[in-house]
Order: structure tokens, then sequence, then C-alpha cells
RNA sequence: GGCGCGUUGGUCAAGCGGCUAAGACACCGCCCUUUCACGGCGGUAACACGGGUUCGAUUCCCGUACGCGUCACCA
């Protein structure tokens, strides 16, 4: 019989105090965006209801456990700054929060659902997944009509079972969506799954009821692929006489029109996305963005801190259609974000990448990320904006020719030629003072200012494309060095 | 194949019976400018299709097409 004392006791511990919601990945893989836009969601629903958010780790698929996978889970969330209020490491008034450590619930549970006539012992063969067998008949479970007894008698016999949910093949289900509304299918569309597999860990569908039930979960946010299974859930609650939680299902983050994205796709998760030079306040950005949208007042907004988005998320927002993740406007974000920071915050973040190329400690790399901070989109594409700080790359003397400042090989030697005893007789060498002697130079040759400061930006760096122009060059790359290039420039040219 | 869900520019999307159908990314052009960027201004580009309902459909209903999901002792 079950246990109904230890079920009272289970009951009287579910916390009722408003929203509960709960972030729990298996263990099996990496952070990809889609679960990262997962956890953010359930979380930003707690977050904006002043309820609770929790983890929870599914663990329950023995062959699939990967090593160091919860590690990045705990990481992941912390570094993006969704904390939760409950879980494995932090504890909480319903644990344990991990499923593997809460098994002897499930049994009890489903005991109790076998008696009350809602599920049943099933002594039959594993069946393997159909696949593409394109048979999807499953013939009549025989155990379905076993009686209790005989089961008993059976499972006292030492025959291996497993636990099969009892649905009726009459009649429909209906259950509610925050976002797709009510959904009504044929019961006889919806098989028996099951619940307890052979080796007594429950399936995922089956330890969702009882732990999102027992830990006082209101709002079951969860993937698309789950809404066909949604049924099931309710028959469940109903057999149990629980109240049915709010559900939220999310429609999939795309790699294109036709695939999920996945770890598989190469940058597919949070790690990536970051070892790519992302920000992880633009990632979270987008990925908000990428699946709900404001709207009313706020509509045109796209900008919002982890903070922002928790004030106004709300349920209607989200979309029911899936999502193509594109790489450009992630990138687009993370300008945004780039260009927001203090000249001080994007030098410290942009140092270590500037330090992969520039590594000469005469350059100035706060200064450097400043000529840096509008020209960025991704962190990673800093170290080939500056490799020519620390060596002058051979270059083509045909760069100098320039169509807009009119310049030609012979206009550029020039240029460069009277440009050199200039710079070697400045008093101060800074930015400003190169700046004022190549304007006034140019002032005296009677030519446009680029035409003359043309040739040293490219006599500089060895080419045409470069974070600031020829003044700020020459002010960190110093006096020698400097002076040194444009004498290479005037050879090259001669 | 059954069942379910989805479908507004290349992409993300607003719209929730009456609009010249927002905005953003990308793209193109112009301006600014010592290159490149940044910034500013402007432009190209969409309601999958067919029936209804209605005075009027992007919006509501029904089909069709296409896509996705699901039909595991995986989650």
């Amino acid at each position: 019989m079950a246990d109904m004392k230890w079920i009272a006791e289970q009951e009287a511990k579910i916390p009722h105090d408003g929203v509960r919601t709960r972030f729990a990945p298996s263990p099996t893989g990496f952070m990809h965006v889609g679960n990262l836009r997962t956890a953010l969601y359930t979380w930003l629903i707690a977050r904006h209801n002043g309820g609770k958010f929790l983890l929870r780790i599914e663990d329950t698929d023995q062959g699939r456990l990967v090593e160091g996978a919860v590690d990045v889970i705990y990481r992941t969330l912390a570094e993006c700054g969704l904390d939760h209020d409950e879980g494995p490491d932090v504890g909480g008034p319903v644990a344990p929060y991990v499923q593997t450590e809460r098994k002897p619930f499930y049994g009890k549970y489903a005991e109790w659902l076998v008696e009350r006539g809602h599920a049943y012992h099933c002594f039959c063969e594993k069946t393997e997944s159909e696949e593409d067998s394109g048979d999807f008949e499953r013939p009549d479970d025989p155990c379905r009509d076993l009686c209790l007894a005989e089961a008993q008698e059976k499972i006292a016999a030492g025959a291996p079972c497993v636990i099969r949910q009892r649905i009726p093949h009459e009649g429909t289900t209906t259950f509610h969506d925050e976002r797709f509304g009510d959904i009504t299918v044929e019961n006889k569309t919806l098989d028996d799954q099951v619940l307890i597999k052979r080796d007594g860990l429950p399936t995922y569908n089956f330890a969702n009821v009882i732990d999102d039930h027992m830990m006082g979960i209101t709002h079951v946010v969860r993937g698309s692929e789950y809404l066909s299974s949604a049924p099931k859930y309710n028959l469940l609650y109903e057999g149990f006489g629980w109240p049915i939680p709010k559900y939220v299902h999310c429609s999939p983050v795309m790699r294109d029109a036709q695939h999920k994205l996945s770890k598989r796709d190469g940058d597919g998760t949070y790690e990536d996305l970051r070892a790519a030079g992302y920000l992880t306040e633009a990632i979270l950005n987008y990925v908000a963005l990428l699946g709900w949208s404001p709207r009313g007042e706020i509509a045109e907004r796209e900008i919002f801190s982890l903070r922002e988005l928790a004030e106004v998320f709300d349920l209607e927002g989200i979309s029911k259609s899936p999502a193509i993740f594109d790489r450009e406007k992630l990138k687009h974000f993370n300008s945004e974000y780039i260009r927001a920071m203090t000249p001080e915050q994007f030098a410290a973040v942009a140092e270590p990448w500037i330090r992969k190329a520039a590594r000469n400690p005469e350059i100035d790399a706060t200064k450097l990320a400043a000529l840096l901070q509008q020209r960025t989109e991704v962190l990673t594409e800093i170290p080939e904006k500056v490799d020519f700080f620390d060596a002058l790359p051979d270059y083509d003397a045909e760069l100098y020719v320039h169509k807009k400042s009119k310049n030609t090989k012979e206009s550029a030697l020039e240029i460069l030629r009277k440009l050199l005893p200039v710079f070697e007789a400045l008093p101060d060498w800074n930015r400003d003072a190169l700046m004022d002697s190549m304007i006034a130079l140019a002032e005296q040759m009677g030519v446009k200012n680029v035409k003359v400061m043309l040739p040293p930006q490219i006599a500089l760096a060895g080419r045409t494309v470069t974070p600031g122009g020829a003044a700020d060059l020459g002010a960190l790359l110093g006096r020698e060095e400097t002076l040194a290039r444009i004498r290479t420039g005037i050879e090259k040219l001669s």
C-alpha cells in the first residue's frame, strides 16, 4: 500500500508562497543558446513576479551523464546573473534538488497511482524506438488488463517490470498553455507512457510531474517539443488530484529554417560565444529578444539590462513561432554594449585581446583601447587590428596610391620627405602636436589635410585600414619608431 | 502515416477588424571625416495560397501548401 502518511508529510512541505519557477536541465551536454534562453525566461518570470527561481538537475538517464556538465550549468547561470534561490548547491525547503537523489519518492507516488487505477505494471519486453520503421502503431499492452493481485504475484516472483500510465481509450483531454491557449487531443492518440523504468528510475515525464508538484512549481517553462506530451501530464495531475501548473512552452531557437540550433553547430553554446568575443550582457539581451519582444510603449526598444528585462517581461510577448539565431544581429548587440562601456571598462576587457598581438609594452594599451572602442564589434577582431604595432609588415608601395586624396607614389614620397624633418623637430611628441604639424604642412602645401595625413598613416602601419589616423598611430608608436617607419616608407617609394 | 503547433521583408519582429503595415539587423546611397569605424539622414524589401464571415480582413473561421514537433524503459 502506498504510504499515505509519508505522502501527507510531503504535501505539507510544499511552499505556497507565490510564483515559483524552475530551470531543470539534464547534465548531458552544454548550455546551448536555446537552453540559456529557457533559463532566462524562467528566471524572468520568477523575478518579474517577485517569486522564487529554482535549479533542479534531471539526471535520470544514467547512460547519458556527461562529466563536468553540471559545473557548466552552474558557471553559466552565475556568469549570466541568473541566480537561483533553491538548488543542489544552496539547498532549500524541498530538497534534494537532484533527481537521482529523489529516487525513492517516485516509486511511492507511482504505487499510489497504480492503486488508484491510473497506472499499471508492465512486464513486456523492452521496446526500442521505432525511428524510421514507418510503423507507429503500438499493439495493445496485455499487462494493462492484469489485475493488481496478478501483477504483485509476478513482482514477487522477481519478474522485471516498468510502470505505465493508464490512459483512457475514449474521450479527449484539454490542457491550457499561457501562449498557445487551449489545446485538445483525443485520448486514443496518447500512449501508455512509461512512468518508472526497469532500473527503478522515473522517466523525464513522470519525474517532472512529481517534482514540479512537490516543489510547488507554479509555471512550467520548457521547449515546445513537450507540447504534445502535455495532455499526458494533465492526466497525471488529475489522477493525483493535484492542481495543474501554468504551462509556458517556448518555440525553438533555430540554426536555419529547418534545423534547431545544437551544440554541433560550433558556436552554439554560451561558452563558445564568450570565447568568440561576445559579452555576456549582449548575449543575454539578444537571446531575450529572440522569441520574446516588448510591446506597447516600449515596442521599439531593444537594449535591456537583465534588471530591466525582469521589470518588463511578460508571457504575452513570447513568440509562438521558431526564431532563427542571427549572428549578425548578435554582433550588433555586442557592439552596442561595447560602445556603451566607459573607456575604462572597455580598456579592461580589451587589453588581453590587444596584448595577443601588440605585445610591446611600450605601446599604451589604454590609449589603443580608446581607438578601438568605436571600431570593435567582437573582441576577437582586436588582435588583427593591432598586429602592426609590434612589427611593421612588409608592404607594397602601391598602397600609397589613393584616388580620393589624389595621392600617387610620387606625391606620397614628397609628403613623407617633407614630414620627416617636421616630425624630427617636434619638441613635444604627442597626438595633438603631430596633428597640428600635419595640418600646418597641408596648409603650407595648399592641399587638403587628407592628402598629407594618409601617406604617414600607411608608412606607420604598412596597411590602409587602421584604428585611428597617422597622429594617433605616431603618438602610440613613439618618436623613434615613427621616424624609423617613415624612413622605411621613403625608401620603399624612392 | 496519426496527432499537435507554426507561417508579416533575407533575419528578429510590432500589429490584436479600418494604418501610406512600426522598429531593429543586414544591404545600398548621401553627409560628417586623416583611413576604417562611430554618428546623422535617406532608400530597397513583407502579410504563404484559396475560400468564407463582415460594409471592411494581416487581424476571425475553414481548407491547401510548406515547415517544425511528437508518436522511446532520452530528456
